[in-house]
DNA sequence: ACTTGCGTGTTACTAGCGGTAACACGAGTG
DNA sequence: CACTCGTGTTACCGCTAGTAACACGCAAGT
């Protein structure tokens, strides 16, 4: 009842939650997102309803979960966006370092963005349609802070960064995706592809063949 | 056996099946989708079985479920993409008739791309996160085809053709999901906003205040 | 020392899901 | 009349998320 006493249950208690979300994180890469709260439990050493008692519901593991992961690579993305460099040197090295983290980690990253992978039968999966979007949408709006901070827009810029966060990331995530699905170039190259096509290089391309509007 | 009797069975068997997909339509519209197959074989008028005997599994159900809207967002997006008209204007006429098309119908939206959106509890709802991809990455290809048959992008063009479609495509499909939520400006506000990023305008811009490479 | 409370853990259960086996009716065919 | 074959059903399985109810241990209060 006394302050200390409740400090060190409070301390054990954030103990025992950090290690089970440790075993969660490892059934889930290993077993994928389909990871049964049975198995995370069974691989925790405890039973289901201490699970519960911790995170209320399998969502509320989940965004646990997600919220490490996506804080870390967020940090990372600060970090790079942040760098004493131009502008495209920036962008490049945004890129490169969110690709780098997919890359590296490509079981976290299914597991954020691509939920029921694996699943093939029951498929009571996370349903992480509801948590992989605050991911994106969390880049997008930091993206979109960072642009109306540091770019002259002249006006409607915030509305004009927010679109341009929003899609930017969208166009890094999408061809991530893509990129680690094939992986039909080097890292390089993809930054290299995507920056350029920031860079206008698609308006500025010349048309192949003659044509009407073409 | 013989071929006109094979032929009228295989013809009631097809007219089922479409208003199975009817009905599955209403069902997925109206629950979300984590309608269940009870759900959808109630709302037919038939029980589970004949659902399995027609689509095989869940998968099965949901995959021709949204190969229709798929086909049909795909087409009209081919339409905008082949007018006779200047660049910008394509870029801009195929953006705004992708967004009109999930403006119009959100749920439809919604369930190609946000699978479990309304789930609360159990949640097997459908595992979209394996079908969604599909689309965004037909789109990507078919948009990289595009780019890479009517653009002079000189060398390794094919590659950067793919990396364009599929990040342009991302783009689209993250801007537009945001908007589609918060509804922050015009649709042809946000056409034009896209359209400039497209059109390097990101590139273009000053640096609003004074800093070492900034 | 005995009781009271509380945190931690368990077993055993419910309700609902996807999916399937086994059976039943009806129509055309030898 | 028997025989198949398509269409439909009921009744079940195994699995899941989530929950009640009970049991141990340990500190505090009297």
């Amino acid at each position: 009842m006394d302050t200390t006493q409740r400090t060190d249950q409070q301390r054990s208690a954030d103990r025992r939650r950090r290690e089970l979300l440790e075993a969660a994180d490892r059934v889930v890469l290993r077993d994928g997102p389909q990871a049964s709260m049975n198995a995370i439990a069974a691989e925790a050493g405890i039973t289901k309803p201490i699970l519960y008692r911790h995170f209320g519901d399998k969502g509320g593991l989940y965004a646990a979960l997600a919220k490490r992961h996506t804080d870390a690579l967020l940090d990372s993305l600060r970090a790079a966006l942040d760098a004493p460099a131009d502008r495209r040197e920036r962008v490049e090295a945004t890129l490169d370092t969110y690709l780098a983290a997919i890359e590296a980690r490509p079981q976290v990253y299914r597991f954020l963005m691509h939920p029921a992978e694996g699943s093939q039968v029951g498929d009571q999966g996370f349903d992480v349609g509801k948590h992989s979007a605050p991911l994106l949408r969390r880049m997008g709006e930091e993206l979109a802070q960072v642009i109306e901070d540091r770019l002259d827009l002249g006006p409607g810029s915030q509305q004009l960064a927010r679109v341009w966060g929003h899609g930017i990331v969208g166009m890094m995530h999408a061809a991530g995706d893509w990129w680690l699905g094939e992986r039909p170039c080097s890292r390089a190259e993809l930054v290299r592809s995507l920056a350029d096509l920031l860079w206008g290089r698609l308006a500025a391309a010349g048309d192949k063949v003659g044509g009407p509007g073409f």
